[in-house]
DNA sequence: GCGCTCAATGAGAACGTTCTCATTGAGCAA
DNA sequence: TTGCTCAATGAGAACGTTCTCATTGAGCGC
């Protein structure tokens, strides 16, 4: 295999100097007369050059790449923050190395140290155990996907969950229902606490009692939400409707519920939140919440385009995008007859 | 921010040169004394030194990094062979950035550029419109993600698509249907011929009329399976099944069936193909033919190690993975009464 | 003519690691 | 004692780019 052209090949056929060449491959056309940069394109036309950016990185301190570090991509949720990571950073020329947490602090250790290893210019990440100290210890700039409560000093966006649990809650309360059981889901990191303070907020502003059999902590899966809802539609007193802390959840709810000959959403009202793509394709299809999952990663990458260029010139940002709800078939009012109070 | 320890600075604290310092680094151990080796680790963890693997690549030419060109992060076929092309080559030390082509051959070639720019050691891809020159002018191994057909000279790795149709077919044909419909799909690169072909000689085998009518094409979207199949149902003699070509044509195919008041599979039984996640979520169960798509990815990075190590030493590969009938609640026996011839 | 300024360009060091060939010292055989 | 072999280690070049400071020549003002 021959030698690919270097930029001192191209300077011994141009007839300049090498670093002449790199201002003119690198866009310094300013400081460089017409007749060299001709003199320099058609070298480097001629003999084929292109830039070797592991040169370029090792003298510069650059890479452009970018770590994204998500708890899994086959996870219906993530594949769109993905992708509005990619799609934004790749308008700077970054490239993006996506890895796997699984939930799993070891793993997550290990995608840091590749981080520093390679020298890569920033991180986005989804943490799972991952703190402060291991954050200032990467010497890059880092943006928390989802809460930032607990990293004090590093950007993050996420959506605003508070006010969407509210707005769940209060669509079902408006159709009508009162016993509202709320399928918690919970969080590696902490107890999932967001939602269920919410949703005991939302009681209390309505004068609703809090029925502890009405809420359910279970993980994130379809099988929580299978479980979940068999124990709800077992109960004595049901409830009329199900806020589920995930559409994964709340599609295991759907199944229990149709295999339990409820209809939905004539017997049970379910809303889900995320809204991924087969809320959509369920039958019926399921009303959620959606979660602006592309542009949490749209922001997340412009977060750290803004963090690379700027450092510590600009302040510290939380960003929260809004929800928005999203009506489909698997919400109406309680049937006639069902408990109200 | 103080500079990073260098092997250098390792060297000159341990007192040794910095060429034993990198042996005792890359583990050497059996030309280096263990004297020497204990002098050395503990320079390197004295001063917290951490190789800089972007020099290293400068002097190797090797970066341990691998680009992986799928169609679309989010088209949930993806991120399963996603996975498994991770997971694989996360054991061999080797990061994986993940570009999405778009079926767009401008940011295709605009990632082949990346790939040589960046001196990745290699790529596994799906291609959209790349051929042959392309690759070779790559200069690093490289995977196909599919049919390797029209690419001599390069490692592949696919599905059996051709005795999956044949599997899928057999088994509506086994549970009686005659009047069997296919909705194809189009595939950007060429005409979808191995499903049609494979569907005719299905018919002639079993002495089955073909019937134009019963064959749509249309891309492989949602809506076009939900547009095929209000086009078959409304035919003066409708099929008892349908194949469709992937999972999210089959699932747009039931919303059509399920707001014709078609019962599934009472009515009409549909196969999909895939076995993405939502084909168990629906409702009722897709049943479908799965395809490997971790295994795929898994395979993929396989074959583009083996061909990292071993260069022309072996011989180019294409591997067909089978596929798997999966039943769920989507098929049954046509109902009494209708067409079977 | 001399001195100053500035644009254009060049020389060489730097970035941090790996590799190759040379050196050194110990051990052994003649 | 001398010469040879081999293990352990070191010196310096290589990888390909970017940056910094020096150089050069042209133009201008006094």
């Amino acid at each position: 295999m021959p030698k690919r052209p270097t930029i001192i090949d191209v300077a011994k056929l141009a007839g300049v100097s090498k670093a002449t060449v790199a201002r003119v491959v690198n866009g310094q056309k300013d400081i460089v007369s017409q007749e060299t940069q001709d003199r320099v394109m058609e070298a480097v036309d001629k003999l084929g050059y292109e830039r070797n950016s592991i040169a370029g990185s090792l003298r510069t301190d650059k890479t452009y790449m970018i770590a994204l570090s998500i708890p899994d991509i086959t996870n219906p949720f993530w594949p769109e923050v993905t992708r509005g990571v990619q799609d934004t950073l790749e308008t700077s020329e970054y490239a993006v190395v996506t890895v796997n947490s699984d939930w799993d602090a070891a793993r997550e250790l290990k995608y840091l140290k590749m981080v520093r290893r390679n020298r890569f210019d920033g991180l986005i990440i989804n943490p799972t155990d991952a703190n402060n100290t291991h954050f200032h210890d990467m010497e890059v700039p880092i943006v928390l996907l989802g809460s930032g409560n607990g990293y004090a000093g590093y950007d993050s966006v996420g959506s605003d969950t508070e006010s969407a649990v509210q707005t769940a809650l209060n669509y079902l309360h408006s159709l009508g229902h009162r016993r509202i059981a709320l399928i918690a889901g919970l969080s590696v990191r902490r107890k999932n606490t967001n939602r269920y303070h919410t949703y005991v907020d939302f009681l209390a502003r309505h004068h609703l009692r809090l029925d502890p059999d009405l809420v359910i902590h279970g993980d994130f899966s379809l099988q929580a939400g299978r479980d979940a809802m068999r124990q709800l539609l077992s109960l004595p007193h049901p409830p009329t409707a199900v806020f589920a802390a995930n559409d994964i959840i709340a599609i295991g709810a759907m199944q229990t519920a149709a295999s339990m000959n409820w209809r939905i959403p004539e017997d049970i009202s379910i809303i889900g939140m995320d809204d991924i793509y087969m809320a959509s394709t369920a039958l019926p299809p399921l009303t959620t919440i959606a979660k602006p999952k592309y542009e949490i990663g749209v922001e997340a990458a412009r977060l750290l385009l803004a963090r690379l260029e700027m450092g510590d010139e600009i302040p510290i940002q939380s960003v929260r995008l809004p929800c928005e709800l999203v009506v489909r078939g698997s919400t109406a009012p309680p049937a006639e007859g069902t408990d109200r109070a």
